[in-house]
DNA sequence: CGTAAATATTTACGGCGTAAATACTGGAGG
DNA sequence: CCTCCAGTATTTACGCCGTAAATATTTACG
């Protein structure tokens, strides 16, 4: 007779139920939260139980990154190069920012499983078969990749959205010292007044796309 | 008495010996060697010693970010927009590179110290002074932070260089279900053929800088 | 010198990842 | 049905972590 106190019978685990919990875990209360022993609470088992279908906590934080990874939708082959890169772009961005733990282990890992090495091979293809000579090919990819990256990463660690916005900026705003810095107080009130309209990724990332039509075709 | 193992006679500590020898620290055995321990050690003196001069480890971790903010070289006032955004970036980007603990602190960490502050409000103000009307200012100031930002991770996170690539790289290539992504072992190849040339960041700082030019010269 | 303030140590607590040994359980073969 | 085994879960333990609280030591000043 096993004590299941949780509401589900207990089913026996397994790697993808372990993962997903990982990440619902880290989605619901930051990638903190996500111990070993707290996720075998969540669970309604012991920590040590989890090493049963998990490697260890690098395994379980790279099974996570590629769950993710599968959530990024790629635009069919052979699609027009811009509208491929911005599509894959929009949706790998949309990903990270779903996954608030997910940006700094997708640059801080390098394990790729096999959704990921998808995804890159699928993007550096298009542009391959779009034209592309290898030396822009290699640049343009890393500039696109870097912005997401950096774009999510920042939007994640800052809270841009209205209402945290205005918890933080306001106080500090009539705060300390920073009257020395009038241009970051402006651009401040500035967040606080257009209160991140969301656009600032894809202006961002048409910057770049338009910079690299413009090589690929000018060369 | 005191039982000075170390070379250095008792000189008693400060907040800046003490976040300095943190940078040194993790920049030599990286974030994780960073504990309250350890750096009570390397100080030569209990952990709890440190609580003196830093609040916790956080105030620390602040107090890291915001000494290598300082060694941000910001060109003079009224320079070009473009030469101050170039070479402000490129300098943020040496810094965040220097310091391979520093791009996640740096996202992850809201809390702005007035070296930090005044590295926004310098670039900010060159834009303004240089006619970017509001929203561009906003969107191209992020753009640019957005590339440094994310460079620098995907850098640190991925070992380009030579050496660690190699070591990498050539293992993985021939092992594994790699053949399924043809495009991807070019990538890499391409990256070991052509050991990162430097100048993928600057590359796409150009690309974004020169979108920026013509936005604010069309509109 | 004497004493208060600044600085350092000791001890303790609850949490972490995980190795090793142990216990349980569900299904296959007799 | 019983047995036995493999897969699964638990227990215990170790050495780390950040830091609160109490204590000891050193330094600086009247």
């Amino acid at each position: 007779m096993s004590k299941r106190s949780s509401a589900e019978q207990r089913v026996t685990l397994n790697r993808h139920l372990v993962i997903e919990a990982g990440i619902r875990l880290a989605d619901a209360e930051g990638a903190d939260a996500l111990s070993m022993r707290r996720l075998g609470r969540e669970l309604g088992v012991e920590a040590m139980a989890l090493y049963n279908h998990v490697d260890n906590k690098d395994d379980l934080l790279d099974g996570m990154i590629e769950r993710a990874a599968e959530e990024i939708e790629l635009p069919e082959d052979g699609a027009d190069w811009r509208e491929f890169a911005r599509r894959r772009a929009v949706s790998a961005h949309d990903v990270l920012m779903r996954h608030p733990w997910l940006p700094a282990l997708w640059t801080a890992r390098i394990t790729l499983g096999p959704a990921r090495m998808r995804y890159m091979d699928r993007a550096l293809r298009n542009l391959r078969e779009s034209g592309f000579p290898p030396d822009l090919l290699d640049s343009g990819y890393h500039a696109v990749e870097n912005h997401i990256v950096g774009h999510a990463m920042q939007a994640i660690g800052f809270p841009l959205d209205a209402e945290e916005m205005r918890e933080l900026g306001e106080p500090l705003l009539r705060s300390s010292p920073l009257a020395e810095y009038p241009d970051l107080v402006a651009h401040i009130r500035h967040h606080l007044e257009h209160p991140s309209r969301g656009d600032a990724f894809e202006f961002g990332l048409d910057l770049i796309l338009d910079g690299l039509e413009r090589l690929r075709d000018g060369s």
